[in-house]
DNA sequence: AACCATCGTGCACGAACGTGCACCGCCGCC
DNA sequence: GGCGGCGGTGCACGTTCGTGCACGATGGTT
């Protein structure tokens, strides 16, 4: 009944442009309450405003990045003066606005978790997929009580969005001991959510880079101790896709800490469907470099800049190499 | 230049919600000129806004229609009180809506006319498909000079809308004697558009009803003659497709008329991809149930009001026969 | 029955927005 | 070089919108 009449007043009011005096009139309410509820039309996702990005700028980035890594690149024009924080939202935005548009009814979403899942989850409006189910990519519990909570709360917020059923994984990030890792793969609670993350039909995720200016989730939070990091300096690891640590040429295997980890290596994420890689930052580039060489995306989104930034990188290298 | 200044308002004052204040302040121009940024963006399709509809009303009677003719429905609410007009444009809205949700580059898109689908193609907001094609799928020439310039403005203000390229079907809407048609189709000139409309990928149409309060436009176009019209009613038609006349129980191959029609036949329709039909008003039961029986659509798009009356249409007649 | 909590609604005011008008820089033309 | 048209911009004004507040209805509790 109300979110009829939010639905009418919406469509009156954006689809054909009444002013709300009018649509209250129609509706027999107040202008007030019309405004309300519209308001409420916005919030629970009956409206969806998306842009569309002008032919113009940024499509000639996306089309070299497209061609070079084989993907799609949606490239978000930015402000070249805008701060790192202003640019992530920009694009957490606009993932958050491709992502609603691909989420189907009955899909698995695959979500990882760090600074950039959230501000997408942050930015996610409502759009009911029935039956979909939000899986959790990779561990994140900590060795301090908050980590639980926090991939499980971004978790569930996303799940909420979609009004799909959320599925934690109820595992730390690294194991300490990798044989701890294959015994817990064995345990039945375990392979049930191993079995939903490989029907992942959309995967979201960001990359963590090593060397940020803002340290990225991963390595702050006590995840990792002085001698691991120094660890991966030393094997020249650049960043993580999923807590899966990858050189910048692509390569990860023989990376010793990632037999402890536990989110989907780039191979076993090759399997699934439609992989939503989203990076923005300078301190992300290299890291962003090997992701793509891995194969782990389908579809990256990032901004001018750092689009920008990762063909650069990939210029002075070729020359250099 | 321009077009990414109006994207980055956009984005600012939709997404992130900024007042034009702060977005003036950002982009360093005056808060009048971001006004007008923001109306570009919208004029030029950079904005979309779509309308999800709730689902508490209109998805009962979305889910009976689509049970009872296995086909998408989409029942836009709208207040009962509202005039026949309203309800088309508000329907045409949300139509025009999810139609530029489906259209994707290289599709083939084909367009029949009439009111409604004029209606649509006025709510139609730019968003470019690269590659696609607009095809008109019945002829329109009538025996006065206005119809072809009709018909030709509606395919190719449509294909502006996707930015593609207009497929005209030159012939009339009726030829007077069947050999006329059968000559015409084996002309290459001809064939060609055939061989288009048989690619379509998306159809989009209206019903006509032959007993409509606001007579349908092929019928008071001159495109039919009283002894014409006469003949329709004697053999039980109750409204057209794409200019192919129906009965009320979905039969129409025996229909004289058809074989002097230039539309696809339902047989040919349903060999399409999606089609689209799109159908408002008490007067257009009868026809739009002939339609549906006949199966040529995967998709209806109508109103509350509408939904109901063929519903209840069909119980009667349930009950009666 | 009296009371209170809660919710929804309208009113009123300040903030935000759209637009006619005047101005300015640019360009082509005389 | 002067001049007039023109696209674009800012200013100012009237309109439209968001929201704190108070009021009345409703339902549950003592």
């Amino acid at each position: 009944m109300r979110e009829d009449d939010a639905y009418r007043a919406a469509a009156m009011y954006y689809l054909q442009d009444q002013t709300m005096e009018v649509i209250a009139g129609t509706l027999g309410v107040s202008r007030s309450t019309v405004s309300r509820l519209i308001k409420a039309a916005r919030d629970e996702g009956i409206v969806r405003i998306a842009l569309r990005r002008p032919s113009g700028t940024g499509a000639d980035l996306g089309h070299r990045l497209a061609a070079t890594f084989g993907i799609m690149a949606h490239v978000v024009p930015v402000r070249e003066r805008a701060s790192e924080v202003q640019r992530l939202e920009q694009v957490a935005m606009v993932a958050a606005g491709l992502v609603t548009d691909w989420v189907q009814a009955g899909m698995v979403i695959g979500v990882a978790w760090g600074t950039t899942v959230t501000a997408i989850a942050r930015h996610l409006t409502p759009s009911p997929a029935r039956g979909s189910v939000v899986v959790q990519l990779n561990g994140a519990a900590n060795t301090f009580a908050g980590g639980v909570t926090y991939a499980g709360d971004l978790v569930s917020s996303i799940a909420t969005a979609f009004d799909s059923t959320p599925h934690l994984f109820p595992v730390p990030a690294f194991f300490d001991f990798a044989e701890t890792k294959e015994a817990m793969w064995r345990e039945r609670s375990i392979r049930r959510v191993l079995a939903v993350q490989r029907r992942v039909d959309l995967a979201l995720f960001g990359v963590g880079a090593l060397a940020a200016d803002v340290p990225s989730h991963v390595y702050n939070a006590g995840y990792l101790d002085d001698a691991e990091m120094a660890e991966l300096a030393a094997d020249r690891v650049v960043g993580d896709v999923c807590t899966v640590f990858l050189r910048e040429d692509g390569t990860y295997r023989d990376v010793a800490i990632n037999a402890r980890a536990t989110g989907p290596t780039p191979h076993e994420l090759r399997t699934l469907g439609r992989r939503v890689c989203v990076a923005v930052g300078a301190a992300k580039v290299p890291a962003l470099l090997g992701a793509l060489r891995a194969r782990v995306a389908t579809d990256l989104v990032t901004d001018e800049a750092t689009a920008r930034l990762l063909l650069e990188h990939l210029h002075r290298e070729s020359v250099a190499g």
